[in-house]
DNA sequence: AGTGAAACAGTGTTTGG
DNA sequence: CCAAACACTGTTTCACT
């Protein structure tokens, strides 16, 4: 095991599951809810913390109103010598590039991206991307409809 | 347009990128450093939640800590008749699968999921996924390593 | 309409047991 | 882990520009 394991009991998942949903749940609900004191919750918390399995809270943007609606995954083929950082690199400048994986399989480099619509996505495209140097052609898969987004559930 | 466009100033972009990297973020830090009253930022937080824009908050786990450190994509191919909510809905059921997609392109479906090692990842495509029904195949990109994570830019 | 200072209500945090 | 005291934040009010 390459990961330090930290031991965590109903208490601490009931905890999480209600900051998961909201990071600004009231202590004292989740302490009424669980049935012990606001003080021991904010010591559950310090651990939590402590331990780096908790890492930080988020607002979330609904991008949809930002006028952001399109969203799509995809996959880059790399010239043979590509230096796969620089790549990452030109990509991290691209705000529309909201995740990149090194990924097995077809690809070398796999992107999750967030554009107005398709015209924006096919510019973001051929305009940002394919001019990376090393990037050879890209294959996108664009979603029609999320159904599911969530954490791992604890 | 079919959404919504509310209009954003530079104090709102301000305020929407301190509470998007640490929502919890104190209303006066993000006034001294705006230079504005509390109570401004206040109103303007309303307008932001009224219009939709700001839809919650999330305490971010870390995965990893907790023992899952394989992250995969897996395109679905689905046979003819099938009926795809109901293969969503049984995907649901699944904790590990953080996201679910209809997608253009090879396959119907297009998930993320989040698995302890490959051994589990296995496990979840052969007794999970592939047993639900109308599931023809599956084909898997493994994330070898995230670079990028984040929120569309604001 | 938007701002800012002050009063208020509610929370997070610390302490002692 | 609890209860109470404490410190700080979020929230409202209101006079002002």
């Amino acid at each position: 095991m390459d990961t330090k394991q930290i031991t965590i009991d109903g208490i601490d998942k009931k905890i999480l599951r209600a900051l998961t949903e909201d990071a600004r749940t009231p202590i004292l609900e989740i302490a009424r809810h669980v049935g012990i004191s606001g003080a021991a919750i904010h010591q559950r918390l310090r651990k939590l913390e402590k331990s780096k399995l908790l890492v930080g809270s988020k607002f979330i943007i609904n991008e949809k109103a930002l006028g952001y609606s399109t969203l799509a995954f995809v996959g880059i083929y790399l010239e043979q010598a590509t230096n796969n950082d620089d790549v990452v690199k030109a990509l991290k400048r691209i705000p529309e590039v909201l995740e990149c994986h090194y990924t097995t399989g077809q690809f070398n480099i796999f992107i999750k991206l967030l554009s107005r619509n398709n015209a924006h996505l096919m510019q973001l495209l051929n305009n940002d991307i394919q001019t990376i140097r090393g990037v050879l052609r890209t294959e996108s898969l664009i979603s029609l409809d999320q159904q599911i987004d969530r954490q791992i559930k604890i």
